[in-house]
RNA sequence: GCCCUGGUAGUAUAGUCCGGUCUAGUAUAGGCGGCUGUCGCCCGCCCGACCCGGGUUCAAAUCCCGGCCAGGGCGCCA
């Protein structure tokens, strides 16, 4: 079939802009066919936009013969224009429809889809990523990724709004020994060359000219994790500000995390609605409680664990239980954060780095930094790093480090706050994991 | 990487325990035909599947072994 072109065609309005008061009016529409319900003498066919969708009502009699051949040859998900008349109607559900006086077909669709996009059959998460240009066509992924949208735009305006300017720091990086995560591989010209895990090292460099940054982009991680949290390519919120401490920066982390949720409920209604999701806005403070407090909690709940010990998914889980929404955990012992993370001054044993939970998900974590070069050596050794390998990072510490603190949010997992999905999948438009590569 | 569960038409499921009744059921999608107010339209007809490899057996969707993949959990995750 030959496709149409759009010519001098340009959408006059998106199918939620179609209302009663329109009545009599033409109107250009464009879109993907989600649906046509032929009845014989009368054919319905909904058009459906970002935005949402409207009824075309084609009478058999009362349209031209183009027009009727056209929708004859109409199947789903084909992307069309169409121009027509507004009419105001007392029988469908939002009070309008539109009668086509000019149908074009721009792209057709196979007759068999891989997924029913109206969700009469819902699909498994496997065969919708394996679909996953048409699953993200669904209403219900549209509302998740504007949710998404949304949060970053408001991320963004907090930001800016406190001074914090927007930064990029490499995806490509020389070495493998910052320790800890593992990572990928790549070939870098003749060199050996790894996809960064983190922007952590770089926004603390730049905590000493642009002092208050914050980046928002993908990092890699290559661990063997197979959850329903983890992927190995994720998009991560990170800010480091310069004369700051950890209290300094949770404050601004709860008041980011009241604003985003304030802005979600209030600009994605539709979106929460349609996910059937009641999104509540927090109070702050948070609860802070600190490790020792949520081993105490853990103990009375009959779960042991050691002093200094990372604390394991199930024991989150049994938390989650009783602080079902955001808190704190402050006071970590040193040794199960990371080298840079800056211990207490009153006690060593204990560092100034926080965890923002969510239930049992950890959202987002944080703390004050070491400035002192000689402390952070120190540090390095008692992790095992070798601080030669450190250099270019330990050199900025010879140009005057101020005091900084600063945190990074999973921003998938923040979706899955925001929109109440169970797997970090659903929110990620093409996730990556262990197993997954494509599409 | 480990543990548990699973893999049946395009999609989602029944059947698997206890092998033969399965020529594999149903819904939805798709094809054809009919229908002027549908909105999970309806009605009739049709098309379409046992993950891969090996084994046991007269006989395997069903039992056994290996592989791959998926879901959940664990570990890992500076």
């Amino acid at each position: 079939m030959k496709l149409d072109a759009i010519g001098d065609w340009r959408r006059t309005h998106y199918s939620i802009d179609i209302k009663p008061e329109l009545d009599g009016q033409e109107v250009t529409l464009f879109g993907w066919v989600q649906e046509i319900r032929d009845l014989g003498g009368i054919r319905f066919i909904i058009l459906q936009d970002r935005e949402g969708t409207v009824q075309i009502t084609v009478p058999r009699k009362k349209v031209s013969a183009e027009v009727l051949s056209k929708t004859n040859k109409l199947q789903k998900r084909y992307s069309i224009g169409v121009k027509g008349i507004v009419r105001k109607t007392e029988i469908t559900p939002r009070g309008v429809e539109v009668i086509p006086k000019e149908i074009k077909i721009f792209g057709m669709a196979s007759p068999q889809l891989p997924l029913d996009i109206t969700g009469k059959v819902p699909a498994k998460l496997e065969a919708r990523l394996e679909a996953r240009a048409l699953d993200l066509c669904r209403e219900e992924n549209i509302a998740i990724f504007k949710i998404q949208h949304t949060a970053v735009e408001a991320i963004r305006d907090f930001l800016f709004e406190r001074g914090f300017i927007e930064v990029h720091t490499p995806r490509i990086i020389a070495s493998a020994t910052e320790g800890g995560a593992a990572l990928f591989p790549v070939d870098y010209f003749e060199r050996k060359a790894f996809l960064a895990q983190s922007p952590q090292l770089y926004k603390e460099q730049l905590v000493m000219s642009l002092e208050k940054v914050f980046e928002i982009g993908p990092f890699f991680r290559a661990e063997e994790s197979h959850t329903r949290r983890h992927l190995s390519e994720f998009v991560s919120i990170d800010i480091e500000q310069a004369f700051a401490t950890a209290e300094d920066v949770m404050q601004l982390l709860e008041q980011l995390m009241r604003h985003v949720c304030k802005v979600v409920s209030e600009k994605c209604r539709k979106e929460l609605a349609l996910l059937n999701y009641e999104l509540k806005i927090p109070e702050i403070p948070f609860k802070r409680l600190t490790y020792d407090m949520v081993l105490e909690d853990l103990k009375r709940r009959e779960v042991e664990i050691p002093w200094g010990e990372d604390i394991p998914t199930p024991a989150f889980r049994t938390l989650g239980k009783t602080h079902p929404y955001f808190y704190f955990i402050t006071d970590w012992p040193t040794r199960s954060k990371a080298f840079y993370i800056k211990p207490r001054e009153d006690n060593p044993e204990l560092c100034e780095g926080f965890d923002l939970m969510w239930s049992w998900i950890e959202l987002a974590s944080g703390g004050t930094r070491i400035s002192s070069k000689e402390l952070l050596i120190k540090r390095l050794k008692e992790k095992g790093l070798n601080p030669e390998s450190f250099k270019y990072h330990l050199q900025a510490f010879d140009y005057g480090m101020p005091p900084h603190a600063g945190w990074a949010i999973g921003l998938e997992r923040l979706t899955m706050m925001l929109t109440g999905k169970r797997n970090i999948r659903e929110v990620t438009l093409y996730p990556r994991d262990k197993f997954r590569l494509t599409p």
